[in-house]
DNA sequence: TCGATACGAGACGGTGGCGTTTCGCAGGTC
DNA sequence: GACCTGCGAAACGCCACCGTCTCGTATCGA
């Protein structure tokens, strides 16, 4: 990875038109999956040549890869305080939100589409991989502070937490209120309370 | 709905041309989605000549409609006993047997292709209200004989139940054993005795 | 001002998919 | 046997897409 660029003759590339790329990239992506979508209609989204696009990426894949990438590592802080009802529910919260957006339904996609496109599923399963350990940070500090029963499989409590949220966000499509966070949050503590 | 059909002069259709087309639409549905499947590949697939199909469904999409409402209309005895354990595992071992197979994959498929192709999503909306359902009876004759608490809502237990399973199905990709369901069913029973 | 590179727009070739049609043959009814 | 429809195979027209390329213009450092 290169810190700085070098500084080259000629024009330098648009930081606009970077953006303006990643995000029509994952719009289209987001609502056609990766057969579906054309890269000409990520460029007209964009409002860019095509030519402007296969400067930075050298294939469609290319493209979509570091779409998803750009959302992925957009850095979030897990809660880390000391009250176990309001940091599950930050996590919970932030599933929610960032999986109603846009995103959201690109994330639908790469379930889809890993099966066929592989490239596509690591950074995804990094993202999970990320939201479960800070689930699991918080459950660890509950256990050591006495307020979860100490011998409980904490890969399963992380399932029932995030479980249903993602049931919602998927499959059902139900609505995700406070009331219904409360309601997992309630029901997993009473299940496993010392 | 013509319950028989009606003599028609001619050689029949094979039904056997008709079994491998559904067969065939399903796995590659499953395999490549809407966008990604092609019905020359059905063909192939099926050891049918296009033609047969095209007489048969007027569009790829009236042909993926048509797999996909063969595997949801395979119906399915709910248990309907008066052991809530042994019931809830039904429901669970049943979710997780016909989403690990080739209708599975389908299903991912058709989370991520009913935003583009409303139609695909209707009989999979079908089906997921056919399971929270049965769930929901199993639920309640539990509360009738005193095993679960009266006052609970039945929605966010149906979504504790099979939302742990569906993450795992769809998103984290880790298995499911039986101890994994017996853990799940056993933590909302816990949460939720009277 | 000059050289170099980027820009949006759009044309282009090649490929592949959908849905139709044609072909010669197979399998039914009357 | 006469007639009708279905069959697999394959070719077809049409269109959309990917990735490349060319155009005239814009924007940088020197």
């Amino acid at each position: 990875m290169q810190e700085i660029a070098e500084r080259r003759p000629g024009r330098p590339r648009s930081v606009a038109a970077d953006e303006a790329i990643l995000r029509a990239t994952l719009d289209e992506y987001a609502e056609r999956g990766y057969e579906g979508m054309s890269v000409d209609a990520v460029a007209a989204r964009a409002g860019v040549g095509k030519a402007t696009i296969y400067r930075r990426y050298q294939s469609k894949t290319d493209l979509i890869v570091a779409a998803g990438s750009a959302v992925v590592h957009e850095d979030w802080v897990p809660p880390a305080g000391d009250d176990l009802r309001a940091d599950l529910r930050a996590v919970l919260e932030h599933i929610r939100d960032g999986f109603s957006t846009t995103a959201g339904r690109a994330a639908r996609m790469v379930v889809a589409d890993s099966w066929s496109h592989p490239e596509l599923a690591e950074a995804f399963q990094g993202l999970v991989a990320q939201r479960r350990a800070s689930t699991r940070r918080i459950i660890d500090k509950a256990i050591a502070r006495g307020e979860l029963a100490a011998n409980l499989d904490a890969d399963v409590v992380t399932d029932l937490f995030a479980g249903p949220v993602f049931y919602r966000l998927f499959i059902s499509g139900a609505p995700i209120d406070d009331v219904y966070i409360d309601s997992i949050i309630d029901s997993v503590i009473r299940a496993y309370a010392p």
